[in-house]
RNA sequence: UGGGGUGUCGCCAAGUGGUAAGGCAGCGGGUUUUGAUCCCGCCAUUCGGAGGUUCGAAUCCUUCCACCCCAG
């Protein structure tokens, strides 16, 4: 129970169709008490949802997993520039990892939890699929948790939009029903981004290159940005240039530069192809090459694809070229309704044949 | 020091006598269990300063200031 309207909903649900349920509600972050820190409140909520609906809840701490677990890896991915997902992984280690391993010793033998996503018991096993709501489905977040653990696993609220679920909580009586929907990092809340991870990863100040090599600009840190992004970065009108925006296309490591391009659909923000880290497959391992979908960031469009295995690993070609594919982020396959499982991007392969026209050597763009 | 040019929002930039476009950046909000993207809204009573002409000036005149270029 997050002390949102979801889980409220979720646990009403199991009651309804019979489950003894009971509520656990989770503080996994304890690195600060300030205005953006809403777990006190949302402890409240939760207490108020259970009394409502007369079933106990258990109040747990995993702030140390979190910490050791999920959040060194967060601060350790962007120290080397890349933007990790930290969603993605705090579902497989505290939420479907030490936190089912604790409802299992606190004698639960399902498991469930207000996600927008659906488990299906088939012959081979079981398996993940989307939420019905496509707009809030929540497969993405959940494509690296332990098979194993589907099988305990009860999405009460997968099958239902979230207008219903609103609907419902209204209906019960429940008094989160009018709560607003969280947002920003699982546990730690929404904040300002960048002052936030300047106390973990100080400021590494460096320039704001062109393509071209052309100096337009400076950065407070190659970690506090990522491909794709448009603001912060500070660039005004340059004479002589189009009134386009700049966006994040590139970081140069090895000499702390930010590189940027102009306008949204610039050659340099696409890509067209990608090197993964090996998948994490939720069913039976498919054999490779795969023709399948993939989502590459969450609430970006599902692409048509090829996930291939070669000498040097796996990797993904897309139908088409997409936008801010950036290391870090997790690539996730889909087969209809179907979450296949997902991979860790590692490196994007550049839209242009490599073969470039002899007098051009192609731009070197790093990560 | 001569000669030329330019000074309009943080940046770029329209406007050349009729009562300050637009873009970028920024800020606020919406969407969103990452971080982005995206969408909506806000953002110069004032045009380098001071005088003057005019019913009326960013636009004309005078003067001062600053910066740039060519001379030197």
């Amino acid at each position: 129970m997050s002390g949102g309207v979801d889980s409220a909903v979720a646990a009403w649900r199991l009651l309804e169709r019979g489950y003894r349920v009971q509520g656990l509600f989770m503080s996994n972050w304890d690195e600060d008490d300030d205005a953006y820190c809403t777990t006190a409140e949302d402890f409240q909520d939760a207490r108020r949802v259970c009394e409502r609906l007369a079933i106990p809840l258990h109040k747990v701490s995993f702030a140390a997993e979190y910490r050791a677990q999920v959040f060194e890896h967060f601060l350790a991915e962007h120290r080397a520039g890349r933007t990790p997902n930290p969603d993605v992984l705090c579902n497989r280690q505290i939420k479907f990892g030490v936190c089912l391993q604790y409802a299992r010793r606190l004698g639960a033998d399902r498991f469930a939890t207000g996600h927008y996503a659906r488990v299906l018991q088939t012959p081979s096993g079981y398996q993940l699929l989307r939420g019905i709501d496509a707009a809030k489905d929540q497969s993405y977040f959940l494509h690296s948790i332990d098979p194993a653990a589907l099988s305990l696993t009860l999405f009460p609220i997968g099958d239902l939009t979230k207008q219903e679920v609103r609907r419902l909580a209204r209906e019960a009586a429940l008094p989160v029903f009018d709560k607003k929907d969280s947002t920003g990092i699982c546990f730690i809340g929404e904040r300002p981004f960048q002052s936030f991870l300047e106390r973990y990863l100080p400021a590494q100040p460096g320039a704001i290159e062109t393509a071209t090599g052309e100096v337009i600009g400076r950065h407070q840190g190659l970690m506090y940005y990522t491909l794709g992004q448009r603001h912060g970065i500070g660039i005004g009108g340059i004479a002589g240039q189009p009134e386009d925006p700049w966006y994040v296309a590139a970081k140069d490591l090895d000499r702390n530069v930010l590189i940027v391009v102009q306008g949204s659909e610039h050659p340099l923000l696409l890509g067209g192809s990608f090197r993964v880290a090996p998948p994490h497959w939720l069913g039976t391992e498919p054999r490779l090459p795969l023709e399948c979908t993939v989502r590459v960031r969450y609430r970006q469009a599902d692409q048509p694809c090829t996930v291939r295995q070669d000498a040097r690993g796996t990797r993904v070609t897309l139908a088409a070229p997409q936008r801010a594919i950036t290391p870090g982020q997790s690539a996730v396959f889909y087969d209809g309704e179907l979450c296949l499982g997902g991979a860790v991007i590692e490196q994007v392969l550049p839209v242009q044949p490599r073969v470039a026209p002899r007098a051009a050597p192609p731009l070197r763009m790093p990560i």
